[in-house]
DNA sequence: ATTATATTTGCATGAATGCGCAAACGCGCA
DNA sequence: TGCGCGTTTGCGCATTCATGCAAATATAAT
C-alpha cells in the first residue's frame, strides 16, 4: 500500500468536484472538513508558499506540535485530494494539488452564482 | 441585537477575505468551519436553489432534523457572513451572501493559482 | 542483520460539535 | 394584556476531533 492510495481513494484527478446536496458543483463536506482547521490552514498557506514538494519534517519545523500530528493533518489534506504525495526514499514529499483545489473552489463559484447572480 | 450583528460580529461585506496563516487571500478556518457539517452543506444548497430569501421554517421542512438545529445551522453560516438575515415579522429570511461568498472562493483560489501556478 | 532516520499508526484524553427537548424570546394580533 | 406562531437559547448527551506519546513501519546505510 503506497502513500497516495490510502484510506477511501478520495484522490480525484481534476475537473471533478464530489458534488454531494444534488447540486453539482458543490464540493463534499470532508473538502471542507480537511480545511476547517487552523493547522491544516497554515501548512496549506506554507505548501502554497513553498511552491514545491515538502517533506513531513520540513513542515513540521514551522509549527509547534508533534511530527505525527502534522503527518495526520498531511494525510487529512491528501486523502481529500488537495495534496498530493510522492515517496523519495525514507521522505515523502507533499504538495498542493493546484488543479483539483482551484477547480473545485471555481466549480463552487461558479455553482453559486450562475445559481443565484443578484443582479448584473 | 438585531439579527446579523450576533455573536462576534464576523459579518464582512464583501470582498474582504479575512486572511489567517499570513498568507492573503486564504480565508480564516471558521469559514470553512461553518461550511464542513453535511446538513449545513444541504441547507446551503437548498438557499442556493431558491434564490430568494427562506425562512428558518421553511428551511427546516426539508430537513429530517429539528427546527432549533437548523437555527443553529444558519445562524453559524450567519455568523461568517456566508448567509444574510432579516426580520420580517415574526419571521427570519436567510439568503445567500452571493457577494462575499463567491469572492471569498474566488480570492481563495486566486491565492492559490497565483503563488504557485503550475505551468502555464 | 543491525542501526538510524523518516513517517505513520494505536491509544488515551480533553475539547469541540451536532443533536433533541424544553424553556425563553420576539412579534403580530385579538 | 394575553395568546399564538416563529425563532432562538440553555442544557444534557453522544460522537467526533486535535493532540501527545509511544510503538510500529518503511527505507537507506553500515
Amino acid at each position: 500500500m503506497n502513500a497516495q492510495t490510502r484510506k477511501k481513494t478520495a484522490g480525484m484527478t481534476s475537473g471533478d468536484s464530489p458534488s454531494c446536496c444534488g447540486l453539482p458543483g458543490i464540493p463534499d463536506a470532508r473538502f471542507f472538513r480537511a480545511l476547517c482547521d487552523p493547522t491544516r490552514l497554515r501548512i496549506m498557506a506554507l505548501l502554497v508558499e513553498a511552491r514545491q514538494p515538502r517533506t513531513v519534517s520540513e513542515v513540521a519545523e514551522g509549527f509547534p506540535v508533534d511530527v505525527s500530528v502534522v503527518s495526520r493533518h498531511l494525510a487529512v489534506l491528501r486523502d481529500q485530494g488537495i495534496l498530493l504525495a510522492e515517496r523519495q526514499g525514507k521522505e515523502v514529499r507533499y504538495s498542493v494539488n493546484y488543479e483539483f483545489l482551484v477547480s473545485a473552489l471555481h466549480g463552487f463559484a461558479r455553482a453559486v452564482e450562475a445559481c443565484c447572480p443578484p443582479e448584473e
